[in-house]
DNA sequence: GTGTGACCAGTTGTACACATCTTTGCATGC
DNA sequence: GCATGCAAAGATGTGTACAACTGGTCACAC
């Protein structure tokens, strides 16, 4: 049997429809959970085809998946808009989360090897120089890598998948709130790089359940600060 | 403000779009997992457009969430192909299934009224009429009655919603694989029928949390049966 | 000034024609 | 008899025109 996609090189001009379908989707919801569209935001199918040199078709796939992840909801002659969530909806989410990546320690759990270390190394030295210099923008794009490289830890994919729909429902959210009730947002970074330098510890023993706790402590006292200032 | 859809009778004629695409899609996840549409089978959008008297656009819509949930799998040129699943992708799941059951005791939980447990005594009743006179088809029907039952003991609306989703992605798996195993479906009608006599004394005493372990206990140990015997 | 009703711009939902791709079966050369 | 190529059928993906619906605006009667 050949190549699924026959002649392809990694860098190739035409991409596979999954491939357009998933870069549609990456970058419209990198802008919702970026707050580039605040929830209350009228999406336009017609620019977003226009945008993407395409027509109004695969678009509306991409808010389709998006409305089931519970990113946007269309109604019919009004728009396609980005949700919101009172605090209530987020506090379950939250516990979810808290106890799903608790999980991570005990489904399947992968044993870093090397590169994997050296890799978080790399993002503890990245984020030290964030802590002084960094936007609200590039802090939550820096949790996202950091987010999706710990989700490596688990070879458990459907507990990966949760994980991640819960993840992007909630960190946007987390982020408004937070500026609306003026947390101090360079406190958050001292406190979540103290965080990544304790899991680099615990990645160093190979000690999995321990990095799970520490996270799902973070995950917790984080939504605590949050209700306190809110 | 008034009603979303307005002058809306509960039998009434030009049903919502939304509800219009909920009940495709229930159909359509009915037929997968009663094994309607066995792993395998390729589904034409035409002939589901001709069947649910509508064009193709609505049924991709439907199809294209049902991909995502797992269920199927477009390709194309070649058709919408309902998915399979080996013993490995399945075990993960079920261990996922395992742990998350019994997190609804400790998330939200809702202590049943008089009402729930009348419901769930009539299950019983209907369950052990069942155990004799069922057919694979009537047990998987009434497995979901239960499940769907059962999921309103918690109100953590994420939770009930993850735990949906991956109980749709095991249940029809799990009975192929149980009727290719040669299981003794009669043995395992009886076996959970125990379960549900068990549960409703758990939810005569309002111990969700109980209720959540002996589900929990049930899960994985199904699981296990049907792993011995294949 | 105010309430009311009709129109209009803009949006999502649907239907359909066409493009692109895969499979399959058959004809043809050897 | 067999391999090979080609064409046709049928599937999903895409583009586009139109239907259905909403919110706002503006003219007009009172």
């Amino acid at each position: 049997m050949r190549n699924r996609s026959p002649e392809r090189s990694p860098a190739d001009g035409p991409l596979s429809v999954r491939d357009r379908h998933a870069a549609i989707h990456h970058q419209i919801r990198q802008r919702i959970c970026l707050l580039s569209y605040p929830p209350g935001t009228r999406l336009s199918e017609t620019s977003l085809a226009s945008e993407f040199g395409t027509s109004r078709t695969p678009v509306r796939r991409v808010l389709a998946r998006l409305e089931d992840e519970g990113l946007v909801q269309s109604v019919h002659g009004v728009g396609t808009i980005v949700t919101d969530a009172d605090i209530g909806a987020l506090e379950q989410v939250y516990h979810l989360r808290v106890e799903l990546t608790g999980l991570m320690g005990r489904l399947d759990p992968v044993v870093p090897d090397v590169a994997f270390v050296e890799r978080f190394e790399r993002l503890v030295t990245r984020g030290r120089e964030i802590i002084d210099t960094g936007t609200p923008h590039e802090f939550t794009r820096f949790d996202m890598d950091v987010f999706q490289t710990l989700l490596q830890l688990t070879a458990n994919i459907p507990l990966r998948a949760v994980l991640e729909r819960l993840y992007y429902q909630t960190k946007r959210i987390w982020l408004q709130a937070a500026i609306e009730a003026h947390l101090d947002l360079k406190e958050e970074f001292r406190i979540f790089h103290h965080e990544l330098e304790a899991l680099l510890q615990a990645l160093r023993s190979n000690d999995i359940e321990a990095a799970a706790h520490i996270q799902r402590a973070h995950i917790s006292m984080s939504f605590k600060r949050l209700q306190q200032n809110s």
